[in-house]
DNA sequence: GTTTATTTGTACGTATGTATA
DNA sequence: GTATACATACGTACAAATAAA
């Protein structure tokens, strides 16, 4: 009794049973045999049906939740995976507009649909270590004053993010503060600099979460992260601003406006 | 099996087994015991050590891989990943400059380090379907052209990126050929079209390949995609070329000038 | 509100296949 | 060709969380 299901006649199989079953698991649900929210059928239901072992069919399935298709949860079964993300203009004409609206910190103010709000979650001052030193332009050691948050759209974490900011600059500032910064952050930080800011730089990376970023971020397995590091500078291309930002892979959209000239 | 059958004075364990081992693999990981490319103890002695079974440390191990930290092949362990990216420079002032340089489509000029080469997989005419038509401002079904390719540096594959034009504009055109393009294919277009691009949109979503797209850019466990939708707009804000890119994601740092006003 | 059944999570052991060194 | 080490696959048992009774 090789397979019950479906009538296939292949005699070599040369497949592993779990890929097997997980291409057909896969293909049954962007079928729409399972649609988004929808229980998927029992493990034993499933090692029974494709005649295999509770630990192959726990193969499988692991394979669709590291590809972030599935979740589960116990007493709760194994459910399709839904994701609506939100769109970010990262570049947007009257975003300087829109920024003074909110209590926005550059990306802040251009969440579309949803409520956002931030939580500060620490200001401190540090010493600049290797990688802020180099994005900040300043020798290793100087002191810096770190202003740690998370970005929640409804209440749930989408953007965990670190801004890095030469002290001496804002030590006399709002943004030094604790509280949370009501004005604009940006505004405040070209007032305290004396020149406005000309261009940010955006640098974009790629990977999984770690245990942790998952945890903070709530992220269902199988979902990555991007990390946005968005250095502000000013007309003298003298940064001014670092800002390391940890998005959640599955709730975002980013989208950049580049000029062709 | 009731107890651990070792005198561990340890009042509160509160975590799976394999967690903790995944962590201590992690620590041990990033603290540098074991530097990129190395190999781990097999896993049976791993399991001996922190005297667990060769099952607990296959899932400790597949977090880890899930993760993109480690990878393993049959007969030659598991070692730890390494990773170099390229810097994909989204924007540029002398852009254009350098495009002309290359056979450059969009984002082929802009990589820096790296012999880039790109391989045409097909060019069809296809009719546009409903998110191609909503891309180009077409109606459904209209007479679109399709190329597809693989974009290698080093012969190591990636990106997969496919353009679509409006037929109708190319169809006198090098773009409609087979060839590859040598000319400047953007500087084609814009012939073409009679009017310059003025701008590019770029939309950038992130998750986990599929089997195929993971086996087609040769992607290790654990690595997600970058999808890069690349809408090109001349003066009149009218489409010209969407362009469709996949990226691995542990291949690439994408990064983006983004001027302040 | 408590109990109970369901369902996933954790963990063990064993055996065999198979690619690599 | 052999040994190594991961890959595949089976079976079992109990824990823990959830949802339904």
């Amino acid at each position: 009794m090789k397979d019950s299901s479906k009538g296939d006649a292949e005699p070599a199989p040369a497949e592993p049973r779990h890929v097997t079953l997980a291409t057909a698991l896969r293909e049954a649900i962007s079928r729409g045999d399972f649609s988004p929210g929808e229980r998927l059928p029992p493990e034993r239901d499933l090692a029974e049906r494709f005649d295999a072992s509770r630990t192959t069919v726990r193969l499988a399935l692991s394979a669709l939740k590291s590809q972030g298709l599935i979740g589960s949860g116990q007493g709760q079964g194994t459910y399709v995976r839904k994701a609506r993300p939100i769109r970010v203009m990262a570049m947007d004409q009257d975003r300087r507009a829109r920024r003074a609206a909110n209590n926005a910190a550059t990306f802040n103010a251009e969440i579309a649909g949803g409520i956002g709000r931030q939580r500060i979650t620490s200001v401190d001052c540090v010493f600049a270590t290797e990688e802020t030193a180099r994005w900040l332009a300043v020798p290793e050691g100087t002191e810096l004053l770190a202003r740690r948050r998370v970005m929640l759209v409804d209440e749930e974490p989408y953007q965990l993010g670190d801004s890095y900011y030469i002290h001496e600059l804002v030590r006399e500032t709002a943004i030094a503060r604790e509280e949370s910064v009501e004005e604009d952050v940006l505004a405040v930080l070209e007032q305290a600099n004396g020149r406005p800011i000309a261009y940010f730089v955006d640098e974009l990376s790629f990977r999984m979460p770690t245990p942790d970023e998952a945890t903070t971020l709530r992220l269902d397995p199988g979902v990555c992260v991007v990390r946005v590091l968005r250095i502000a500078y000013d007309g003298d291309d003298r940064p001014i601003e670092a800002f390391d930002q940890l998005m959640a892979g599955d709730k975002h959209v980013l989208v950049y406006k580049v000029p062709a000239e």
